[in-house]
DNA sequence: AAAAAGTGTTTGACACATCAAACACTTGTA
DNA sequence: TACAAGTGTTTGATGTGTCAAACACTTTTT
């Protein structure tokens, strides 16, 4: 009842992961090094928003300044844009590649909730994603069905989410699980 | 490169999401009727939070009050609830049931991600988890034996988010699929 | 009936994320 | 070289979500 409140892994918001990610994949091209204008842009954001957001991200050694005011990633944000990026892609795999989804749409979607995951939810998916992609013949054979299915319900549909076409309510417990 | 700053499913907040769904919860009792000071209690935050939160849903027609001050959901925001609920329910199953994390890390795990997925994510999840626990012998089976399966990867481990338990660079796409 | 406890609201404050506008400085162009 | 353009920062503002404290009102207890 009170976990809802926190809204942050690694004490990273959303929108210092963003400003993160925008830094590793702007420096690239320039080792590293980024500007807060090209930030900015690619944030769709203002200049002055992203020089405030980054103060706190110096302070706490996430980010490093130039003497020529370009700014990098530290060792230890490096390792948590990593964790972010592996995150978002089997989040993004699973939802294109499994579900079905366009990609825009796993993108997107991967966007918003790979920061909130548990590491556990994380490590799960991805190990997921292995054994589906794996070599058993079976998994494969399984996604491709259901990437077949659309999962049309003759009872009388009344899930929210699906509007008619499942029926949530009785939807039955995966034997042995959980 | 713009869709990362819109946070909220329509226009629900993850915060008026839990004031809903606690006006919900606790009107189970009492023909849907609740107190503010109930609801305050329920999300740990203070009486005046919940008035200041509840004047912008009244406004919108979301919430109803009664000449007692007894707030109680609209039917438009009863449907927005029931939304909500068949979204955490399925994502719930899913991380407990597929993925086999705790339930009490699955129920936290969904109550962050419920409100940020898609509707297209959320019904084909829904379908997925009707998929999996359905009749078909082979879609149980193959869970069974994920859950069994932890993934233990003989390469050169460096995956940021399994920390060499598996190695998410190499993933292969699933075959067919995306 | 009086005192205590509880309830809902309002106020002033803070943190976060954003903006526009002004400022000082650097870079590029004419 | 001078002027224009671009860059990074700062300031004052807004909106959201929260707090503590004060207030008025109602309910319960004594």
């Amino acid at each position: 009842m009170e976990t809802w409140k926190k809204f942050d892994a690694d004490g990273l918001t959303h929108s210092a992961t963003h400003h993160l990610l925008a830094i590793e994949e702007l420096g690239r091209q320039y080792g590293g090094w980024a500007r807060v204008s090209d930030i900015a842009r690619h944030l769709g954001i203002t200049r002055g928003s992203v020089s405030i957001s980054l103060g706190p991200l110096k302070e706490r050694g996430l980010v490093e300044v130039d003497e020529h005011r370009m700014v990098k990633l530290s060792p230890q944000a490096q390792t948590m844009v990593d964790e972010v990026l592996a995150k978002r892609e089997a989040l993004e795999r699973f939802l294109s590649q499994v579900l079905g989804l366009t990609p825009e749409q796993a993108s997107v979607d991967s966007c918003k909730i790979e920061h909130l995951i548990s590491p556990r939810a994380a490590e799960r998916l991805v190990q997921f994603m292995k054994f589906i992609a794996g070599g058993d013949p079976a998994a494969r054979e399984l996604v491709q069905r259901f990437r077949q299915y659309e999962g049309d319900c003759p009872t009388d549909g009344n899930c929210a989410v699906c509007q008619g076409k499942c029926l949530l309510a009785r939807l039955a417990e995966v034997p042995g699980a959980g």
